[in-house]
DNA sequence: CCTCTTTATAGTCCGAGTGACTATTAAGGA
DNA sequence: TCCTTAATAGTCACTCGGACTATAAAGAGG
């Protein structure tokens, strides 16, 4: 880890023409799980000001030799408290740089979004700030421009969620078609007729694979649910597309 | 606004315990324009090192007290040399920031696309470097990690064709159906069926409207096509996607 | 002027996909 | 044993889209 290099760059060659500024670079994390039916974020309580005492996503700053893919990766296990984030679904949003979107100072931040398949209690994190799992609806203002990147996260894991086999990884590597159809309708807010979704899930090549075995499972009553694991696919054809929605936005 | 122009911000209070390094932020644009059936890329001749005499994305620096979409559209207009892009299509796609993807110095770089309805031959723009489109097959490599970002670029455009009504972006105020398909065809690289396009696109509320009058256009043989403009639709319900493709990327 | 070519436009046919719905199976609880 | 609950199976009709044919309206060339 290095330390704040006391001098700003000068503009080398081949940059002369410009006018240069040194910012600095973070990254912010929407951190998304689904537990008992309800769509959770991973939030961070605010210590000091600006914005004290709100909630913010997780993030930080973007080290000198790392990329902000990698930077977002020890992010997510430092504030998760997981030890191996290897397997989890991390896809950068977009990048927000409005100039005075902290009023400290010049910040770029890259937002990412990121998809756990069960929640655990989130570990103090390394900045001992109160990390804490909150449900997406009933969220207050956020600190900063968190409120816009949440919800621009939210809308882009509910549309990939349409076209992509994405909501596995919402789901523990074993999983009944009941969890991952709660699953869509966490995220979506909406309700899914069983036989439907069930109809297309199986028709659609590689995005479940029957455990064969006579395994199952019960979460109380009922008849048992045959368990499944995520297949190869990446992408479903055709989607599976949100029950009527006139004007979705791009 | 922050200040510190010439020197590097010092870390203020609530970043003391991260460590702390400036960044150049750069934009890069992948602009797109649809002439004579050819997908076209605007790109400068690098005049220096690193990769003199090789093609890049125009782009550079966001300036202290822009934002990046902002920064974009300056770059965009003095690229291209017109005088208005306030109603060009430019969104961002990703940020690339692996820290070595610029040997000079560590630059991370929001990139954006933009769609031209035509090609006006670039101006020289502020950096006196050689601008030109050309054809998106048949291009060498490109400078620094363009590449890749010119074909995120395009898998990106691609695939907001299908389900949005984007394809107006490429086409002059007036278009005909025939000019709308030349966009998808060229896009793509796949070949539509007319009746089965135009059935498609009509059926869409708000993707085309007909300029009523006997206003009609001929480009040269055949019957004279009808002339449609914009609707105010912007996605597609449900969407048109492109022919056969198995395993589409995410 | 007539015919051929070209392009736009109209319409048909059929099968895949999906929404809405009903029926059956297999568990636990009263 | 009966009821409730949840998973699974199946039906029916409608829509959409791919493939295809037919007609209309222009220019080109004899």
């Amino acid at each position: 880890m290095t330390t704040a290099k006391g001098n700003a760059p000068e503009a080398p060659e081949g940059y002369d023409k410009h006018a240069f500024e040194p910012f600095a670079v973070t990254v912010d994390l929407a951190v998304f799980t689904v537990r008992a039916a309800v769509l959770q974020v991973l939030l961070i309580e605010r210590g000091q000001e600006p914005y004290a005492g709100r909630w913010a996503l997780p993030g930080g700053f973007v080290l000198p030799d790392e990329s902000a893919e990698t930077a977002a990766r020890r992010e997510l296990a430092e504030e998760t408290g997981l030890s191996d984030v290897t397997g989890l679904h991390l896809e950068q949003l977009r990048t927000y740089s409005e100039p005075d979107r902290d009023p400290r100072m010049r910040v770029v931040s890259v937002a990412y979004a990121a998809l756990l398949p069960d929640a655990p209690e989130p570990h103090g994190g390394g900045d001992a700030a109160r990390a804490q799992w909150l449900p997406y609806d009933r969220l207050g203002p956020l600190a900063f421009d968190h409120d816009r990147i949440l919800a621009d996260a939210h809308e882009r894991v509910g549309a990939k969620l349409e076209y992509t086999c994405l909501a596995t990884a919402f789901c523990p590597p074993e999983f009944t078609l009941g969890e991952l159809q709660q699953v869509y309708e966490t995220v979506w807010g909406t309700v899914l007729d069983r036989p439907n979704f069930r109809r297309k899930v199986l028709a659609t090549p590689g995005f479940v694979e029957l455990i064969p075995g006579a395994a199952r499972l019960t979460g109380g009553r009922g008849k048992p649910a045959a368990l499944y694991r995520a297949g190869a696919a990446a992408a479903l054809h055709p989607p599976l597309l949100r029950p009527s929605r006139e004007g979705r936005p791009i």
